[in-house]
DNA sequence: ATGAAAGCGCTAACAG
DNA sequence: CTGTTAGCGCTTTCAT
């Protein structure tokens, strides 16, 4: 009862951390006990359980995770792979995406993409050796799938949700807004205030977001009466740097238009201060509209009219689905957050004189 | 030989992932052999080795980290906290610090403080559960230590280095940048446009890195033979809405200062709005500076003059120093990054008109 | 250079 | 409600 104590020497060195055992050895019960008193308190008497939880609190003891999982095949932790973290439109879905996690007792494991597609194999690897519970895709396809071709592995047995950047033909479920209805609305909006040639800097050729965008555009137009010019589409790839180059596309030109929609917000920002530079007024001279409102939307000068996505909840909404998944319970197939017109100062009404 | 083939029913629905027996028994050698063909390949037979990795691509094993960990106690994992996600100054460190860490081997997990102590007791569990071999923190002090009070337990058992914000008397290996010299580099360079009225919007209080950039906002004032007046001291966090905020407490002045060093990027952005809408232009009517050089520096209006800090850089050299740490091997405990100065619109020299 | 065997710390059956 | 008993899949002595 007392001879078993410490396996040899306990100089104050090295105090290995408290295993089960220790725990189940000071409160006079099993490891299962102690197992059952942490995971399912229900089925272990009040007086075991009172035992066991002041022993831990006396040792100290913190499961070790890797012997949890390794007996229990789960690892309560989340893969989250997302295009680029450095884009500040994702630091607030991951906000709501961990928040939900960490209630749920999962924790997150972020996968940066940065734009090669080398790392998309990495991360992929994480899932394939069982690091993770699930998934969220902000990436806008499954892995492996990157040229969309023949041998794409529909799933790679974990749960997985897609989120913002919807997955055609994925049989998962998926998180976004309706990008179509939004780009529309705000076409519809310019088009209200007069603007009959209204350009278009799109996103990522082949991009999911794009493609729909793009559609919003053209519905906006039609609903407007206005005809669609190819003309006015700039390419653009929603970074700062490519709205300034855009910028620059629309300064180039002899007849320019009186409105210019741009898909993100950070090429919103990056066009209108090539515009700055070469002596336009916005919105005086040129209207700009971005989308997404990120946090310097509002601070931009002029303050920018945009579209406003509600991205925590975009985050909790998937982690949300996620978890049901995980936890065998039913999630729907699709689900579709509201956006917000938020109208500021870089778009005005255009003036009859112009 | 061919008997001890699969455990019983082999259909297609659960195809159970290989284990280091399945690619032993393919290979006709030991499970250990398998183990050390991975692990150390130069204590194997070239022989041998070309069997495994047979077996290995034949079977598409991949090794389980849980019970790797178990056994090995190497998580090869990184816990990397900082205070916010979401301020853009931190995404190009974490993505210096994540290529190094994928080089040596290492993955990371981000402790997003988001602003709430709790968290960090959240995190700091992380690393008590061995969870992860190391951590970087970026958050300016050590787990548990919030009051910076007694019984701050210097060390929780992994190794840990501290980057961006020093952490006074903690022995572990700081990488930063010299804020007070560039602070003073800052103060000094609106000086030597000729402006005599520098106000200065602080961090916030406490932070170490305020503290250093406001001992070089005094030493930039006396070198140009300023005199230091409170009064022109105004509170901020790094955050956009208290540069807001900070620009409606200059505006509501009699006498305003002719210069304002922000001592964030966000701040200064913030500031200007509110600036502009007040009618105030810059930098013609009042000059403004800010530090960090995120992406939105450039391409505000005007572009913003600041302190450019070399992120990635900062972010592998963190991680670099980290590895080492982990592998044994010594590392200075202190680095210090280089910091410019880049001039761009926001500050103009000082009309003798005004 | 290789194999046998002993666990790493935990949870899940299975009895009782 | 509780204890006993097997391993989860891997790395690592210790022999050979």
């Amino acid at each position: 009862m007392d001879e078993a104590a410490q396996s040899g020497r306990r100089g104050r060195a090295s105090v290995r951390a408290a295993r089960i055992q220790d725990v189940a050895k000071l409160a006079e019960v099993s490891t299962a006990t102690v197992s059952r008193a942490l995971a399912t308190p229900e089925r272990v008497s009040a007086e075991a359980r009172a035992r066991v939880m002041e022993a831990i609190a006396k040792t100290g003891y913190v499961p070790n995770p890797a012997a949890r999982t390794l007996r229990s095949q789960k690892t309560y932790m989340v893969l989250v792979v997302l295009p680029d973290l450095a884009n500040t439109f994702f630091s607030k879905i991951l906000r709501g995406i961990e928040e939900t996690l960490f209630e749920a007792g999962y924790g997150m494991i972020i996968g940066d993409l940065d734009g090669s597609p080398e790392k998309e194999a990495h991360f992929a690897a994480y899932t394939a050796a069982g690091r993770v519970d699930g998934a969220i895709l902000l990436h806008g396809h499954l892995f492996g799938q990157s040229r969309g071709g023949e041998g794409a592995p529909d799933r790679i047995g974990i749960p997985l949700v897609a989120l913002c950047e919807a997955i055609p033909g994925a049989d998962i479920p998926q998180i976004e807004i309706d990008n179509r209805a939004a780009a529309s609305r705000m076409t519809r909006h310019l088009a209200s205030l007069g603007h009959r040639s209204i350009a278009y800097v799109s996103g990522p050729a082949g991009n999911i977001l794009e493609l729909e965008r793009f559609l919003g555009y053209r519905d906006g137009l039609e609903a407007a009466g206005l005809s669609f010019d190819p003309a006015l589409v700039i390419p653009g790839d929603y970074t700062i740097e490519s709205g300034v180059a855009a910028g620059q596309n629309l300064v180039a030109r002899a007849s320019r238009p009186t409105a210019v929609f741009c898909t993100s917000d950070e090429m919103a920002i990056g066009l209108m201060r090539t515009l700055f530079s070469a002596g336009l007024k916005v919105p005086d001279d040129i209207s700009v509209a971005g989308f997404d409102d990120i946090e310097f939307a509002a601070v931009a000068e002029p303050a920018l009219t945009t579209i406003h996505q509600p991205r925590r909840e975009l985050g909790q909404a998937a982690a949300t689905a996620l978890v049901a998944l995980l936890q065998g319970r039913p999630t729907p197939k699709r689900i579709r957050l509201d956006t917000e017109l938020v109208i500021r100062d870089s778009v005005a009404a255009l003036c009859p004189m112009s």
